[in-house]
DNA sequence: AATACAAGTAAACGGTCGTTTACCTACGGA
DNA sequence: TCCGTAGGTAAACGACCGTTTACTTGTATT
């Protein structure tokens, strides 16, 4: 059955995101599901093997679900057009969405934990961290509010400092919730945040295409 | 010579904060020195004690520090009157100060990154990340803008959500500043910012007591 | 009914783990 | 000069590591 299979896999999700990849052992993850280690190596390869699944998961993950939001996908290099038509609305929803999914997906979540820990290992580890969840959204965002301002839509502002006022209370609250039960008012928090910032930049007037 | 006692636990501090607590040997302390293990177990009376004595230290220096600034050290409830006359200047001053301090300081960036592996071992490491690091210094933003809202320094607004606001940049640029070599674009990046957020929140008159 | 195979067990492999032990200096104070 | 001790070595300890092996099932296909 390759029910088992999927069943190592979030058991040692769960566990990398607790304790950290080299922390947790083969008979751990195996004990978790009352079965012996040597079971463990008819699905996976070797304990790299599961840690490589799961990265691989969350690539396939974050590629649909870029799809699924009508947010460009790619950088600005690539497909520029894709940025022209960016509403504030679909940024907020967006943004409301990822959150929810950060820190409330049982897959996500787990694995923003895991790459936490996997972060300063080494230099490949540590793209992937800032990739997904630090610079790169950043960079982002950069993107989008440059095109922004140019269409009239945000007022006059340097739009990599408009990047980091908007992401950075994001990543603050995404790491708050981690402590508590109640993400409830770290994402109130978060949308009165991003309300303000709408409100205060915002050009006063709509334009037009 | 307590020289060596010192050397061990910079390197061990060094090492935790790459691999992670759970993924260092003692072996690999040792080897680091050119000592043998064994000598290692003549300064501390197991890993578990290096770990501790550098959060001891962390503690010490972390008091040091913010007695060496003009700035509130404990909880607005034990002395409210230490609040009263904090000025935006030696905020911005202590805040790029901490900035310094927690992205280049041999000791305390290191700290860091070890306590953000060990975050979700358990409770009593998550809580010290957080009141570190994380939603301890929002707590504290928010009582000084609580009150300088009060002494008319700052707009009418909600104190917390400044906090955020003021604080969430902070944390973004120092774990930004992890990846690259060039800390200094970060540190210009949230200078502008906190210039913004004054310029933005600063009470247009000044009010004489 | 015979066969092939997927999925499990138990045990063993060589290695490394954290820690302890026994032994070896070098040296400062009585 | 003798002794205690601080700081080091090398080796051993039992436990656990990731991985492999040999063997046992249940089940599906021929």
């Amino acid at each position: 059955m390759t029910d088992t299979k999927e069943k190592i896999l979030m058991t040692a999700l769960h566990l990398f995101a607790r304790e950290g990849y080299e922390a947790v052992s083969v008979s751990m993850i195996a004990a978790e599901l009352g079965i012996t280690k040597g079971a463990l190596y008819k699905h996976y390869k070797n304990k790299r093997d599961i840690f490589d699944s799961i990265v691989e998961r969350m690539y396939r993950i974050d590629a649909q679900r870029s799809q699924e939001y009508e947010v460009p996908q790619e950088k600005y290099e690539t497909r520029p057009e894709s940025y022209e038509s960016v509403s504030m609305d679909s940024i907020q929803n967006y943004t409301m969405s990822q959150f929810i999914f950060w820190t409330e997906d049982d897959f996500a979540s787990h694995f923003r934990k895991m790459l936490t820990l996997e972060q300063y290992r080494n230099a490949e580890m540590a793209e992937l961290y800032h990739n997904c969840i630090v610079s790169g959204p950043v960079w982002y965002m950069e993107d989008i509010f440059r095109e922004m301002i140019k269409n009239g839509v945000l007022k006059e502002a340097d739009p990599k400092q408009l990047a980091v006022e908007f992401y950075a209370p994001f990543y603050l609250l995404v790491n708050c919730s981690d402590l508590s039960k109640d993400k409830g008012q770290w994402m109130e928090l978060l949308r009165s945040q991003i309300e303000c910032f709408m409100q205060c930049h915002a050009a006063g007037h709509l334009r037009k295409d």
